[in-house]
DNA sequence: GCCGCTTTGAGAAAACGAGCACAAAGTCGC
DNA sequence: GCGACTTTGTGCTCGTTTTCTCAAAGCGGC
């Protein structure tokens, strides 16, 4: 039975219920198990597998490797989906040394910059090319999902260029909202503001209600 | 007229109503401007200003210059607020490298690791410093936000002393959910977890429905 | 083969958030 | 001052997501 249209929600638990389910071997689980692990509240974890198309036993039950391995097929983890970094600025050079991509079955084809100094250097298994090549690179590399870690005034230029040459996916890294047709998934992780929301819990927390009204 | 008690979700949008009023100087923007900019419908935009206590001149739209420093107040970016990464490993070294806290209103207050090869380097402005004085360094930093940028298997143990010493703010790169008392903000961001799901998306979007039923 | 235990699967309700649509309020030109 | 125009603020509806709850299903011991 194929799976119908899975809720944006579950989609983003999925990559969790993988990670927890990497550290048994085989046996079964519950799901209150995993939704310890996870974070997640059990009846809802039931859903989420429920909705995903896998079926546990009633008194015993999810078969760990089952379910392991058909998420692992689902998110595509084992197609080892090539992905093209532009920006080999600090954040750019993290990502491409940062050895969690490989595991998860995702290949770091390229990078691409602008700066002739960075040209030809090597980060981590990657080379950093000239931005001129990023439509060539997309399409003999299997690029898949395109990340951006430019500075900001670069982003929707490179968001274009990406959307362009057939990338449907995108990471993006800059500090500003891409503006990108139907049909292309942009994920934006944005770090200044994570800090900033973490602030502002921390403020609310410890000062209840003091402040006046002043705009 | 102190803030009553915004929703998750309009304090997730604070830092970019932030970002885009940083690219004026003054003047008026309209919640249609706003919303165009962060990619947010502008009823929101308008319920989201309305709940957090900041209002409009109907005709004309809000105060560019008021509303910026209301919501740089609120999110405590005024404040200078120490932050302390652990683990100096690729990650953690970019964020120490990344130039887009200072604005933002952080300031690192230090790097801790384990590893004694480590220690004593510096990365952008932080010092590496050992993991046991941990403690120390939030007391005598003013740190209110903690980086957790450790393997997972250090992430949890992390967090408890961070809790333990008081810090309420929690940035977990870690691939692992952590567990913390009532009252801890914990954000997780995943990277290898983002790739999953961008790499889902593409995969429902090109193959419809082939597959058969295998769990 | 039956009984009690565990755990799933799903119905139903509650909580939440998004967005439409429009009245109210203010501006600007004349 | 008045009227046309713009834009806010919000009531209301709707879809989504979460959570509670419990009957149904399967297992294992005896």
């Amino acid at each position: 039975m194929p799976v119908r249209r899975l809720s944006e929600a579950t989609i983003e638990r999925l990559p969790s219920y993988l990670r927890a389910l990497r550290t048994f071997d085989a046996g079964n689980i519950t799901s209150e198990q995993l939704a310890t692990m996870t974070g997640v509240n059990s009846a809802k974890v039931r859903k989420d597998l429920s909705h995903f198309g896998f079926h546990g036993t009633r008194g015993v039950g999810y078969d760990v490797r089952a379910m392991r391995l058909k998420i692992e097929r689902e998110l595509g983890v084992t197609e080892r989906l090539g992905v093209l970094i532009v920006g080999a600025g600090n954040l750019g050079r993290a990502l491409a040394n940062f050895g969690g991509f490989a595991p998860q079955g995702f290949r770091i084809a390229a990078m691409c910059d602008t700066d002739p100094s960075k040209i030809g250097s090597r980060i981590g298994s990657a080379e950093v090319r000239p931005l001129e090549q990023l439509e060539a690179i997309v399409a003999s590399e299997r690029v898949g999902i395109g990340i951006i870690a430019t500075p900001a005034e670069a982003a929707q230029q490179v968001a274009d260029r990406f959307v362009a040459a057939g990338v449907t996916s995108l990471l993006n890294f800059a500090p500003i909202a891409l503006h990108c047709p139907d049909g292309v998934h942009v994920r934006e992780v944005d770090l200044a503001s994570e800090l900033q929301i973490l602030s502002f819990q921390m403020i609310q927390q410890h000062q209840p209600h003091l402040e006046a009204a002043a705009q």
